[in-house]
Formats: C-alpha cells, sequence, structure tokens
DNA sequence: GCTACATTTCTACATTTGACGAAACGTAGA
DNA sequence: TCTACGTTTCGTCAAATGTAGAAATGTAGC
C-alpha cells in the first residue's frame, strides 16, 4: 500500500498540484517555481522531493542550477496514469491559469 | 484545487484503500468493515465519510445497518477515473489479498 | 414508549504535515 | 582557493490527521 499512499499524497496538496501545473508547460528551475507561488524556497524544495520521489516529476542539475520536469518516457504505469489525470484536470483549475500567467510575467526578470 | 486535493487525499491513506479494496469485491456494512480492518467503529465510520465525500463510494441504508459500496454509474468523470485506477492496482496489494481473506473467513459470524 | 443494536458525532490525544529561517552543501567563476 | 549564488537539509512551530472511547442519533421490534 505505501507506494499507492505515497503517490496519492503527493497529489493531495494545493501547492504541489500548482506546481504540477506549472511544470506541464516547461521544465522550470526551483527558483521560478518560488516566484510563481510565492512560497519560501526550502518550502518548494521539499514539495519538489515529495513529488519526486512519488516519481511525478524528475530532476536535472545544469551548472547552479536545478532544473525539475515533467517527466519523460519511459515511465512506470503508475505515474504514467496518475500524470494523465494531471495533465487533463490541472488546466481546467483556475489557480493553474493564474499561476501560469504569473510565471510568463516572470520572464526575463529572473537570473535563470 | 480544492475538490482534485480533496480526492486525492482520500486515498492518500492505507485504511482507506484497504476499504476500496474490500468494496470492491460486494457492498459491506459499517461492522463487517471494522471486523476486516480490526479498527474502532468510529475510525471506519470517519473513513467512510472521507470517501464518501469524495465521492469514491456510495452508502444505502437498509434498516439498522448502513451499506456502503463501489459507486454505480452514472458517476462524475473524476470519480470513474479515479476508480479505475483503484481498480487496477488494488488487487495488486498484498494487503488486499489479506484483507479479503479476512472478510471471506467473517461470513457467518456476525450479525449484518 | 422502551429497549437493543448499528452508526455517527464529539472529545481528546499522539503523530504527521506544511510552513519558514538558518545553516550546510555544491557549483561556477574570479 | 575564495566568493557568490542556487538548492537542500535541519530545527522548530502551528495546524491538520488518524486513532479510540464516550455520548448522541436513528431504527426495528416488543
Amino acid at each position: 500500500m505505501l507506494d499507492l499512499e505515497r503517490r496519492f499524497q503527493a497529489l493531495s496538496d494545493a501547492s504541489r498540484l500548482r506546481i504540477l501545473g506549472l511544470l506541464q508547460e516547461r521544465p522550470l528551475c526551483v527558483c521560478e517555481i518560488k516566484e510563481a507561488l510565492g512560497l519560501a524556497i526550502s518550502t518548494v524544495s521539499k514539495h519538489l522531493s515529495l513529488l519526486k520521489d512519488a516519481r511525478l516529476v524528475e530532476s536535472e542539475k545544469r551548472g547552479k542550477w536545478v532544473y525539475y520536469r515533467w517527466p519523460e518516457p519511459p515511465l512506470d504505469p503508475r505515474s504514467a496514469q496518475l500524470l494523465a489525470l494531471a495533465k487533463e484536470w490541472l488546466p481546467q483549475e483556475e489557480q493553474t491559469q493564474t499561476d501560469r500567467r504569473k510565471l510568463e510575467h516572470l520572464k526575463g526578470q529572473l537570473n535563470c
């Protein structure tokens, strides 16, 4: 059960769903996510490791920055099915629209 | 986001996943679930209302007993999709097998 | 109406969770 | 190597969660 619990748990928080909504657009570094969400950097980092443990995001280190992204195939069946739901449901959320607009607005105002 | 949070949250606990695993077999009254899970009746009742709020189970009162069951169509798309995952994933879990065996073993030993 | 019994609600409590700031870690560039 | 900066980890706190027992609610049958 633990694997299932962890996966659903990862999706049961607004901040983490918002992060997935943003990553659906494009890969993002932690500081971009921090700005878009308006949360402390340590908080965002923790959410990201939870999502990563649940295999719902991937990360890649590029120089000083760590980029998180929607996982690329091949991915395990459970992740694939959960992310398919997220892909369908998140764009319907008002909050997702707001976050994405804010993200666009941020372009060029950050070092990353 | 709140609707999504609530639905995933409902699925992020072992006790509630176990309940869904049992209900997949057949409708059950609260006391059957209590026995199979080995939890206090008040605890089971609370889990069941969470699942019901998330539209992942339905209940029906029959005399003194309240029977909970896997929802019957038509059901809203989100519930349908989440329950499809549960239907596929839960039977793969060791715990589900154990609980179901215990449930069968209980047949005839209860008033309901 | 009274009693018995199944379920829900209320109360309490230990554990977990989400939040933040500070400190530690890691990398790029001087 | 030293410095700057992005990220993660650690410590702490308030709020939410899972659990159980007691009290309240509701129903069937006398």
